[in-house]
DNA sequence: TTGCTTTATCGTATATTTGCGATATATAAT
DNA sequence: ATTATATATCGCAAATATACGATAAAGCAA
């Protein structure tokens, strides 16, 4: 037993993880370039634009919004999403912090 | 059948989403950390230091290496593992380009 | 050679992810 | 009320990921 011992580590490695998975799949990136692009509230374009089924677009949708890279309000039977910019931002400090302080202290690679 | 359509998508939503995917697990980040603190090459102390298997962490470390997030060289007994950094600025460059200059020129939230 | 140490790989069990069709839900239009 | 449209959710099948113990491989020491 014990299996996916992920609660082992801190948060803060659990946090950047799961903003990894979230973007670790190239349906959800293509559906953050699209909502990027336009920068506006969009929903049924992009099943469009996939090579993905209506129901599996939305999941990605729900995935995304979960881990909070997306904001969406659901209006009957449209839906509205689009990109939320701070949790980028919150992404990029975090994921920056982590690792380039010590890069620039030591660029050479010893392997 | 057709399952797993990633190859459907643009070699940049692959690779970013690749990398991702190396990241994704508190693990392999902590791993990373490690490696960037010590900025040298070391194996052993990394199976002391996470709560799992020696076995599960080599399998971390050639996933990481397979992404090319870090370099190794085989010694015999030892192995030798260390941050490419390079990698990181690749895949921060390549993350940056595909939202933050859209970002500037529109910060307001739309939902 | 024989054993010791260190790391990689194999086999396997379990968990999670991915994807789709079918269906539900919710509003607008007729 | 009925129909049409748009999106979410459910249920299932297939693929991947995660983890571990056992074992292999590769050098070092005796």
């Amino acid at each position: 037993m014990a299996f996916h011992k992920k609660e082992e580590f801190t948060q803060r490695e659990q946090d950047l993880a799961n903003f990894a998975r979230a973007i670790a799949h190239p349906a959800r990136i293509a559906i953050l370039k699209v909502l990027a692009q336009r920068n506006e509230c969009i929903c049924g374009e992009i099943v469009e634009i996939l090579p993905l089924a209506q129901s599996t677009v939305s999941q990605h949708l729900k995935e995304l919004k979960n881990a909070g890279l997306i904001d969406g309000s659901v209006d009957g039977p449209k839906s509205c999403y689009c990109i939320n910019w701070r949790a980028f931002e919150k992404f990029n400090a975090e994921f920056s912090t982590l690792f380039t302080s010590l890069k620039i202290k030591n660029e050479k690679a010893c392997c």
